[in-house]
DNA sequence: GTCTATACATGGATAGAC
DNA sequence: GTCTATCCATGTATAGAC
């Protein structure tokens, strides 16, 4: 990988985790810079704009959960294993959801109120993650229509612990949630 | 009441709907003026900082949520039909919700990703929520912790689909939602 | 390809006339 | 109490030397 690629690299993972602990809005391209440890100036040898760094993000996000996904789809021959690693996965991260909340549903909560072409961006992430879910309960033998319905409930479920999690700053809710989780994914 | 204090509801009011609709960090202060037709520089007259006015708007916010909380103790005289005015009122604001998110879970974590004394505002919110939904369940005749864990579970589901209602710009995931958890509430 | 210097706009906040 | 003018910091983006 040349060295462009290198610097490009670092300015997306810095914009990345800035731009989880801060949000997008109020992360200074000064911020990703210095973070990165890349002159200010040069940012824009990378990216047109602040939006283009935003989307390199999303994509670099989405290609994440691509990664994760397809582990999954091949670490286990069952679909409740796989739903099960999904749940349990968002126990690991119980504590900086803590502090910043969900990766991707604070993303969704902040580019879901702009109009125009970053308002969908976020939405990409959450179609993505709720499709592969919906796949898994249609492995489970469920038909199109409750896939769907359980999926919606199995993300939103995990959504909104989230943000009680972020805003009491109480990782146990994500703990306690997720367990409950795993009985009622028993039971479906 | 004075027109000094009309001016300062005026203030509060525009800045609440902007940070509602845009989130308090992009809101600017030339935002709130125009909107409440006051020129920029008497907004420091009502106020000494932004920080200031997004204090009052959750003031506010807390009364208008005491309000309602009150009136549907005084309307109802059980309280599952207290639960169910909560939850129907969600669907009221379904296509603000796809538009904008939720008042208070928006707020939550966009404040939550804060330190400081901001981030424990929007907590404020949510916990009386959390609480008077807690009150009704024990008033059902659920133990403390029951009642506590089927209000954060009542709640964090309608956070949930408030998000997915957001980010995929449709309603009508809370009217399904809605009739959901007015179900689970029966069986409750 | 890389980086410094800087243009230009915006935003929070203040001074001070009325 | 009210409002204009303005200060000053910050932020995005560009020009242009190296």
């Amino acid at each position: 990988m040349s060295r462009k690629n290198d610097k490009r690299n670092r300015l997306v993972e810095a914009a990345n985790d800035l731009i989880y602990q801060q949000t997008f809005n109020s992360t200074t391209l000064a911020d990703i810079a210095t973070k990165a440890e890349v002159p200010l100036g040069n940012v824009y040898y990378y990216f047109k704009t602040k939006d283009d760094i935003l989307k390199a993000v999303v994509l670099k996000r989405s290609a994440v959960l691509q990664e994760l996904f397809t582990t999954w789809d091949q670490q286990f021959a069952q679909a409740k294993d796989r739903l099960r690693a999904f749940i349990r996965h968002s126990i690991e991260s119980a504590d900086t959801t803590a502090r910043f909340g969900c990766e991707m549903g604070s993303l969704c909560q902040e580019l879901g109120k702009y109009s125009g072409e970053l308002s969908h961006l976020a939405a990409e992430l959450m179609h993505k993650t709720l499709n592969w879910v919906e796949s898994q309960f249609k492995a489970l033998g469920k038909n199109e229509e409750t896939a769907s319905t359980l999926a919606k409930y199995l993300i939103s479920s995990m959504q909104g612990v989230s943000l009680l999690t972020l805003t009491f700053k109480d990782p146990s809710l994500i703990q306690r949630q997720s367990k409950n989780l795993e009985n009622w994914l028993e039971a479906a």
